[in-house]
DNA sequence: CGTGCCCTTGATGCAAGTCAAGTTCCGTGG
DNA sequence: CCACGGAACTTGACTTGCATCAAGGGCACG
């Protein structure tokens, strides 16, 4: 079952919570369309009731918000396995923005036959909650990282982030792994400008604590660059007993 | 019912989901125990296993972390009939702290009685998910305020959510409210120095935005406060449809 | 072999931080 | 009821991290 577009969903959430054959089973059966979208894609504007539920089966998305003045903020990345609308299980209208970062797939399921699923199976119900609760975990961390990191700092723990979130998903194979963001979108999500971004990328190249060839980054001292980071992967919930 | 101090938990999730009286009779009958707090107790640290499910019956709290250089970011202020601790309910291990703001009176109801009320009544898992879900939108939200906008705005946006919560939840009675912070706490929350949270605080306030007593604030004109703030209360999903 | 996005770098400005010294407000005990 | 002490608030002087503005430079793609 490991090519079905599924797999890395169910992979994720038995990250948390037990599943048995059947509930397995339950999840690959949902109906699905699969779709193929160019980076940039809206997939929910704020405001727009969401209906349906689409899960990331290759490529990245973004969650973002626009202020009055025009600036964007970046709240959240999400990765291959992760679903983009469960944000929204129980809420009417969207309050933020989903837009894919890359090319994408997606797997495109009904709201409905995910309530259904939930209502059948306590345990996938319970699975789900845990999903959303880590993403507010990881909303928290980054209020922290906004608010009280430099932009060294901030950088260092985005790129920290997002390397024990892609090994968590089994999508690491080197050292180092392509970070699909431009710097202005970097920036968008440190709540800095991208001249700066470039600024502080170059000053943690030249401490030696990253390497880049294009946008992969490999990271010759990752104990080094964590404590410049201030990082700790226990608010990401990766092992069960989190 | 009016004065169960589990009341104002009641109307919060029905803010949301509709409840029969057999499932507000099942919340009233959660074991509880009332426990009066002084403030700044901790009731949750970073790590620890969350074994209860703190409710505010009345007073404030917030939740935090802190970082290595031991720097604080508030990132999130609880007002009464909010439960602390829905957002561990299906995690084993606490990712931030919490700690009362004020004096506060809370009913301390056993995790597990929670768990087994929400697997025996689908609607009151479904209120229980949307009450983690308003909050991470609120988490986002904030990230976008400590991101993207100035002192003078994170500030005004801070008054205005606070505003438009308590009001929800029935708690202003007059123009203004008491918002029961120092100014450091305050500036924990946005990511701002006291200093200049106190700087900001003067600016609004010859500029007519708001007046203070003590800690009481008042808004004369509030449509140009949350003008200033680039406020929208879309995120805080008040009404059933959002 | 342009043409348009990114990335890079320099010069300059400003919002917010830091440091430091009062001042006001209150609770508490004499 | 008043004096004292400590926390919170206020204000000024100075510093700094990041923003802004502006001008190249590289490289992918049609």
């Amino acid at each position: 079952m490991a090519s079905h577009p599924l797999h890395l969903l169910v992979r994720k959430l038995e990250g948390g919570v037990q599943l048995d054959a059947e509930q397995r089973q339950a999840i690959y059966a949902l109906p699905h369309m699969i779709r193929a979208t160019p980076a940039g894609t809206y997939l929910l504007r704020e405001g727009d009731p969401p209906t349906i539920c689409a899960v990331l089966v290759t490529g990245y998305a973004l969650r973002h918000k626009i202020t009055r003045h025009g600036v964007r903020q970046i709240v959240s990345l999400q990765i291959p396995g992760e679903a983009l609308d469960f944000q929204h299980l129980s809420l009417h209208t969207a309050d933020h923005n989903i837009q894919t970062l890359t090319q994408a797939d997606l797997a495109l399921v009904p709201m409905q036959a995910v309530h259904d699923l939930a209502a059948r199976h306590p345990a996938i119900a319970d699975a789900i909650l845990r999903h959303v609760q880590i993403e507010a975990s990881i909303a928290r961390e980054w209020m922290v990282n906004i608010g009280r990191r430099t932009a060294r700092e901030r950088l260092a723990h985005l790129l920290c982030e997002f390397a024990c979130r892609l090994d968590a998903q089994g999508l690491v194979n080197g050292e180092g792994y392509e970070l699909p963001m431009t710097q202005e979108q970097i920036g968008d999500a440190l709540g800095l400008t991208s001249v700066h971004v470039n600024r502080s990328i170059r000053a943690l190249e030249e401490e030696g604590l990253i390497t880049r060839a294009r946008r992969v980054i490999s990271f010759p001292d990752i104990q080094r660059l964590r404590s410049v980071a201030d990082f700790n992967d226990l608010y990401l919930h990766l092992r069960r007993q989190d």
